[in-house]
DNA sequence: ATGGGCAATACTCATTCTGAGCATAAGACG
DNA sequence: CGTCTTATGCTCAGAATGAGTATTGCCCAT
């Protein structure tokens, strides 16, 4: 390795010929919602998530991520954000002294009828089961997450390591006073791995525990999923992605069965209203959609600028008026 | 190095002779606020961040970063946090088909007066002038920034591209109705470098133009800056990593100071207070310090438990009680 | 054509948050 | 003892929120 100089000289100096064996993966959580579910691209039956080795034709990595979606899924790429960087030692099997680092970034489309997809888009609950309260508290937490995590608390080595086991457990799961926060999902389904509760987490031969339900994924892309729901999730409060994942028009009410689907809880329908119109992020189209029982909707398009404007708002410190 | 089919199962080929060299480097910006002054260390005569290449000695990144900075740096790194990675293809000038990916990182620190790091440390505004609206809009906004975006809006070869040029302009920089939104540093440097008027536009022999006052940095250390103090300036707001920053023991001015510094705007001092309390971030550590003329303050602490509880909040969505 | 069922919309109301000030307290100093 | 300076307290109006209640339209079955 050539020994480099702080920072200064050209970054990265003459290759030395030390086999660095670096090897860059992109991959991608690709969300959209349908039908009330937010669902997600897989492949390999539903153990994969996209994903492709950058190259050197790629003009970018978002460029690079683009063409393996596109090439393994047939399905164009909308919004794209990078969400992690991460790097295993050992992830690639064969390899010898290789490297992988793994670029992770999330993508917001339409699920697209008239392309047959296979049956690749699945809801993204199937592989976390209990992140949805949408029908209330899922039973799967008290009957066999609690208990289970529970006992990991309790097997800790010292009284101080357990009593930090259960503080995160009471904040990930809102025991304790606290509420239940769906932004928490990769801590979660951390807490989950650390406690061996999940397939990947004994998939090294572990001690093999009762495995939770949900659909397990392979190598780590179900760690990458929880960190895409993660962000989405905290997202969609305060810029409008949405937009992304909704048809040209749509009613308040399918806006906000989306919306409930990414955050996994129900929303009070006349304060969303309140808040979607007062923040200006959508117009009247002047339709309206009767396709249910009572009475008709306006349809509504998201307003042009907001693209633009509203995206950019910024959360608020108590500034001095000058 | 090995030819790595899609989705994860690897496949040793043999090396084809096309140069993969690609080379991943870490990147840190360290930040401190001593003085009242938010504070970068830098290398090279405040022209770089500190970095390395990760190799494979290196655990993870993140502690393939620590290596680095401490090594470079002689200043231990506390809290980390992942910025961005991005790749380019030229950016290493010798080497003839490389690759880079760069991974920069947020460090937060206290600046350790018992160390001494040279002339290391430099405020960040030192390399964005116009970020500083502690003492009222910089007179360089109006007096060169905006004339000169404004040319560079009208040098747009169809109206369309002019027109959404001025409109991000006007979001950027707080024009037309709309509000100077502090986070906004990365957008600002990119409209900035895009319209050739930074030093790092006009290197590789542009047009040359007048170019802002604010120090310049080698490659793209300067936006990644700006990318870390994007983030930090957006994340104080909901989470609380002022704490980093800092000392043990510390007057609710003091608090108010960083955070002006960080924003680089004041903040209502009773309304601030309010906030602070409210939240129960601190406590009262029952000393006082009177350094100042005026009455002695009291002196706080964070409270030990909010590291964890209050730094996992969550924002809001109008959600149904059940 | 009429009355129910079902959503969509419209309003209300109490509470909590916020933005801005005014007022008072406590040392230090001449 | 006034005065300067910063720390703290307290007030107040307006905006934002959480939870409901009331009305309005359409479709359908009687």
């Amino acid at each position: 390795m050539a020994a480099k100089k702080a920072g200064g000289t050209a970054v990265g100096g003459p290759d030395t010929g030390a086999q660095r064996a670096v090897e860059v993966n992109l991959i991608a959580v690709l969300v959209a919602v349908t039908g009330g579910e937010p669902r997600l691209m897989t492949l390999d039956g539903g153990k994969a998530l996209p994903s492709g080795p950058f190259e050197l034709e790629h003009r970018s990595l978002q460029s690079g991520l683009r063409d393996w979606v596109e090439q393994q899924t047939h399905h164009p790429l909308g919004y794209v954000e990078q969400l992690y960087t991460f790097a295993d030692r050992d992830r690639a099997e064969g390899v010898a002294l290789g490297r992988v680092i793994s670029i992770s970034y999330l993508g917001l489309t339409r699920e697209d009828a008239a392309r047959p997809s296979g049956d690749s888009w699945r809801s993204w609950y199937d592989y976390f089961p209990w992140e949805d309260w949408r029908s209330g508290r899922p039973p799967v937490v008290d009957a066999v997450i609690l208990p289970a995590l529970n006992a990991f608390a309790n097997l800790a080595a010292t009284e101080a390591v357990a009593a930090q086991r259960r503080q995160r457990i009471a904040l990930a799961f809102g025991l304790a006073g606290n509420e239940w926060n769906e932004e928490l999902t990769l801590q979660r389904y951390e807490l989950l791995f650390e406690a061996g509760l999940v397939a990947e987490a004994v998939r090294g031969g572990g001690e093999g525990g009762a495995v939770l339900p949900g659909r397990e994924m392979i190598a780590d892309h179900r760690r990458i999923l929880a960190t895409g729901i993660a962000r989405l999730r905290a997202k969609i409060k305060y810029r409008p992605v949405v937009f992304e994942l909704m048809p040209p028009a749509f009613t308040l009410l399918q806006l906000q069965r989306c919306v409930e689907a990414l955050g996994g809880r129900l929303v009070h329908k006349q304060n969303f209203r309140r808040l979607v119109e007062q923040q200006e992020l959508v117009e009247e189209t002047g339709e309206t959609a009767a396709e249910l029982p009572g009475r008709p909707a306006k349809l509504f398009r998201f307003r042009p600028a907001v693209e633009l404007e509203r995206s950019i708002a910024g959360t608020k410190l108590p500034l001095i008026r000058t």
